[in-house]
Formats: C-alpha cells, sequence, structure tokens
DNA sequence: ATTTTGTTTTTGATTAGTCAAAATATATAT
DNA sequence: ATATATATTTTGACTAATCAAAAACAAAAT
C-alpha cells in the first residue's frame, strides 16, 4: 500500500528522529530538508500520513512515527541496506556508488528476494559503511560508539562506520584508510583549530576536521 | 526522463509487435488489455509518447515504436530478462514466480548494476524461459521456432523457449519436464479435438491442448 | 510588551496517470 | 445501402505528489 513518497518520508523521518530529536519529534523544516521538498509539501503529506496512521503529528513541532510507521520504516531501511551490502560483496561496486542505486531498488525488492539476498550474503549485521541492518523482525541496533572528534586519544581504534554518504566522503575515507576495519591512533586533537590528526596503521598521518572527524565511528581494539 | 508508466507502455508496444502484428501497428485495444487499463488512458498515453518521439500514432488503427520508442523498449526488456536470469541462476527462485519481481525492478536498476549483474551470469542469451536477452546494443533475436502445436511429429525434438509468463502455466510445464532443454517428441495431433500428444524423454506421455502447445517453442535435436 | 525573525501551515495551481461514460468512426452483416 | 456491432477517441473528473507564495504562528530580541 505504501507508495514510494511514503516509503522515503517514513525512512527519512526514522534516520531524522536518530540523529537529531531529543524529545523523538523530528521538525518539519529538517524533513523538508531531507526530502528535498519545499515546506509545505512536507506538511502535506505528513498530514496524510497521520491520517494513515502511520506517524503522529505535533502541529508547528513535528513528526514521530507510530509502532506501524517504524515498522514500515525499519523494512525500508533493511532492504536499502542489504542491497547496498550485495551491491558491495557480490558485485563489486565502490561503496561510495551504491547508496543512490539502492534508493531506488530498496522500493522494488520483494520480502521473498530480500531473504534470499540476506542468506546469499550470511545474514550480515551491517552494511559496508557499517550503518546496522534491521532484522527481519525489526530490531535496529542501537550500539553507541565514539567518533574521532570525540574517542581517547593515543590509543588503536577500529574504524566500525562511516556515518555519511555522500559520494566525496566515502571516496576520501576509502583513499585514505578510513573504511570499516582499518585501525587508527588519534595522536593530536586541537579543539581550537578544528583539527583532528589521525596515524594510521601504515604510519602515515592525516588531518581532519571536528565535523568530517565526528563522520567516522571507532571502537577501542579489545 | 522515461517513467515507469511510458516505459511500461514502450515494453508492451515492441512485445505486442513482436506477437501479434502484421503491418507492425498495435492495436489500441491489445495496448490497452496488456496495461490493463480502459482504452481511453491508451489514447491519452499514446498521443503524450506520440508528442515526445518515442511512438507513432495512427488514429484508430494502432501505434507503432519510433526508432527512439525501440532502443527505450530493448532496454526495458533488457533489464526484465537479465533480472529474471539473476533471480533464478542466482537466488534459485522458481522460474515461475521471478516475472513479477522483474516487473518491477526493471524500472529501478541502473546500467551500471545490470553491466556487472550481466558479466556475473557470463552474458546469457536467453533468459530461464528461453526469451533472447537484448544486447547491451539493442540486438534482439529473431530466431523463429516451430511449437508442439505447428512442429513435425515423431520427430526428438529439444524445448528451446515457454512463451507465456503466467505463474500457472509455467508452474504446469516445469512440473511435467517441459522446461527449456527438456527432449520431447510429438507422437499425436488431432487437429479435430484440439489435442496434442507428447512423449518426454521419461517415456511418460503427456496430452495438452493446441493453444498450451502453441507456447512451448522447439528446435530439432541436432 | 512589542517588534523582528524564522518556521510552519494554508491556499491555489500544476503534472502524470488514471477511470467512467458519452461521442464518433470503422467494419460487418443483413 | 443501411443498420448494427465493435473499436477508438473525447470529455470531464479524480488522486498523489508536488511548488510558489501568502498567511499564521512561535520564539527571540529589543
Amino acid at each position: 500500500m505504501a507508495t514510494v513518497a511514503v516509503e522515503n518520508y517514513l525512512k527519512h523521518i526514522l534516520l531524522l528522529s536518530e540523529g537529531e530529536a531529543e524529545n523523538g519529534l523530528v521538525p518539519m523544516g529538517a524533513l523538508a530538508a531531507a526530502m528535498a521538498v519545499v515546506p509545505g509539501t512536507t506538511t502535506t503529506m505528513v498530514k496524510a500520513l497521520a491520517d494513515g496512521g502511520l506517524v503522529e503529528h505535533r502541529p508547528r513541532q513535528g513528526v514521530r512515527l507510530t509502532g506501524e510507521g517504524r515498522r514500515v520504516a525499519l523494512g525500508v531501511l533493511r532492504r536499502h541496506r542489504l542491497i547496498e551490502t550485495f551491491l558491495v560483496n557480490v558485485l563489486k561496486m565502490d561503496w561510495s556508488a551504491v547508496h543512490p542505486e539502492a534508493e531506488r531498488l530498496e522500493h522494488a525488492i520483494s520480502d521473498e528476494v530480500l531473504d534470499r539476498l540476506d542468506a546469499l550474503l550470511g545474514h550480515p549485521a551491517t552494511d559496508p559503511h557499517g550503518d546496522p541492518i534491521p532484522s527481519a523482525q525489526g530490531k535496529l541496533s542501537t550500539e553507541v560508539h565514539a567518533t574521532l572528534a570525540t574517542c581517547a586519544t593515543g590509543k588503536p581504534l577500529r574504524v566500525v562506520r562511516v556515518t555519511e554518504q555522500s559520494a566525496e566522503f566515502l571516496h576520501f575515507a576509502e583513499v585514505h584508510g578510513l573504511a570499516p576495519g582499518a585501525t587508527v591512533r588519534v595522536t593530536d586533537r586541537n579543539l581550537a583549530a578544528g583539527l583532528v590528526t589521525v596515524k594510521k596503521s601504515t604510519g602515515h598521518a592525516l588531518a581532519l576536521s571536528l565535523a568530517a572527524a565526528g563522520n567516522i565511528l571507532v571502537a577501542p581494539v579489545q
């Protein structure tokens, strides 16, 4: 029943409610920006979604998924991330190119195909960017990680996730050995200059802005 | 630029112009039936396609693809048939279930992904139903085959194609060993009764209506 | 307590694709 | 040659999703 547009609104509400919201309410403006539509369109659509029981709309405050809306959104996200994993692991595409592909395929793939893809990939827990893949039952890992902007300095760390899907950033991260699985150490962090310096396992040093460093999630090497 | 609806109209015009048309003109009614829309919708859409230079519309007579329209339609057909091949050969889906899947995915897959799929599958010439896959350059094999309704009787034959995508018929064909690659002989053909009897390599005999037999294309075993 | 600023909602239009039903043209049969 | 049946086109209406621009509201600043 859910159209492509409906699936996209729900998906973006889910993603925005993870990142930004404290009270769980996603501001209409943030949603409009994410969907690349004018704000008025978002109001119209959100009211329609609310009518359908998929979201709760607090006028002038924001929007929040209902249980049913979250269920649908998690399904879309699961499809998206499994498709990205397939494109990278099986078709050997570059991880910086798969996002727009998955953006279209996620609305066209059935549960049947998805289950087979999942099995073919060995039921992966994360996609190539380290983003957790919701389970078929709608469970989404909420593990919290430090970032290169917030982690302890000096200690060896493993990159576990890159939370920025722009092709440019992903390409940059790949070229400079900051893809999930890489081992790095933060050697210096200068808040005033907004600069983070990391040393890679190759010995090479690399400087990043705090903003960029915040997109690289890391975990201590055990 | 071509929307999902446009791609579907063009694809169906191509398929119908293969099967039925003598003069190359597809009647509006046939197109409406294939698209499962009312005739008026077809008239409206065909006029829009003609405006876009994708078809030639002969009012009250029918519609025919232009060079550009044929190019687009062949692209859709290539995507459809490569996707079906992937679903059967790689994901091991039943050949009777893949048509509706491909029907949606064919509009969501990029050339990049398609090329990689094609390579993964080893550049197949036909899909699991024996339907020829248009080349990336837009060449479509036009080999003409006899059917179980028209072939010589007595001689051993290889099934090369099943031209009917309904799940029921495909399931029937599979269960009774009439999938592409199978070897059979027509032992009897009774025009009056409209019945064809075939003997399979297993020795089992099977009776088919002439209409059903016409959907099984065969070639002499060399 | 007002004014200003920024966000959200409303209103009126637009586009793509569709249906229902009436009107028209063509082919077929008498 | 005319009536009848069939196919096609036209007309008017509808839905989903969108934009532009005006209006309304809420928060922040004076």
